[in-house]
DNA sequence: AACTATACCTGCAAGC
DNA sequence: TGCTTGCAGGTATAGT
């Protein structure tokens, strides 16, 4: 369900209702989810304690405790936080319950349960927790000289690349076609051949269509909800993104979609022609 | 090392 | 009205 905008939207809903609130107790379901729910022991950090902080680092949020405790929560596909009054009836996928000191309990409710929920205790190393995840595309890091010593002699569609967690964060299967249709660019394009002024190009559009956004809310196809069980707008300014066959905004040609690495892409085949190398790579012998 | 396919889950829509 | 099939916003892993 939610790439970068949905999870920074839902962050920026929690913060004011979170910080500076008491967790007087939790509550796990028994179903498995992706990675094993908090052990028992782990409530020592968290029950009684006051929340400092509410961040996001690439789709994981973090709560963070006055105890040097973090809540470490990442919604998979399906996964929602909300509000709800305390001792209402639970909900069927309500996998954690966080009581809180004003009446109300923050829930985690997963459908398909590829979200996790983690308590990372103070002695746990955090730079060892993200040490395999790229920069935020808001970062300065994320730029076009990163992006083509990354990409060298790689042949991954750009696509692909763009949502591959290690090379940048937050960017998923709606925004990477909607990201490389901004910039002119074919999602099956080698990253290889791509230039410094097409990364640049890409870059660029990143940033500003994740800002976007976020600023309409995130994007809802079909149970996106953010933390006040609001729907997102961003659908309706979505270009290309499931929408095959129909006219693409630039030049009225069909949308054409097509299988990237299991998931499905959506691209305009005139605004986004696929690349040609400028020269042979052939070696000569 | 780089790349691809598959697995993990539930629910929904489309096709028969 | 069922039943089956395929597909969905993510990511870790096993295999080529």
């Amino acid at each position: 369900m939610p790439e970068l905008p949905e999870v920074e939207v839902i962050c920026r809903g929690l913060e004011p209702n979170l910080v500076a609130r008491t967790i007087i107790a939790v509550a796990f379901g028994s179903q498995k989810m992706r990675l094993p729910l908090p052990a028992h022991e782990s409530a020592l950090w968290v029950t009684g304690h006051k929340i400092v902080a509410v961040r996001r680092r690439a789709k994981f949020i973090l709560v963070d405790l006055d105890s040097a405790a973090t809540i470490l929560i990442h919604l998979g596909m399906t996964g929602r936080l909300n509000f709800f009054p305390t001792g209402s009836v639970v909900a069927k996928h309500d996998h954690a319950r966080w009581e809180l000191d004003n009446g109300l309990e923050l829930r985690f409710n997963d459908t398909r349960r590829f979200g996790s929920v983690q308590v990372i205790t103070p002695d746990q190393d955090r730079a060892e927790l993200f040490k395999d995840l790229g920069p935020d595309p808001f970062w300065s890091e994320f730029n076009a000289e990163y992006l083509v010593l990354t990409a060298k002699d790689r042949q991954v569609p750009v696509k692909s690349f763009l949502m591959d967690n290690r090379v940048v964060t937050g960017i998923g299967n709606i925004y990477a076609s909607e990201i490389l249709f901004s910039s002119g660019m074919n999602p099956t394009s080698p990253v290889g051949l791509l230039t410094i002024r097409d990364w640049r190009a890409i870059v660029t559009n990143s940033q500003l269509i994740l800002s976007e956004a976020i600023a309409c809310g995130g994007t809802t196809i079909s149970d996106y909800v953010n933390s006040r069980g609001e729907k997102g707008l961003f659908q309706t300014r979505l270009r290309v993104y499931g929408r095959a066959g129909q006219p693409c905004p630039n030049c009225g040609q069909a949308i054409s979609q097509v299988r990237l690495g299991g998931r499905a892409s959506f691209y305009c085949s005139a605004c986004q022609p696929v690349q040609h190398p400028k020269k042979s790579l052939k070696k000569t012998p």
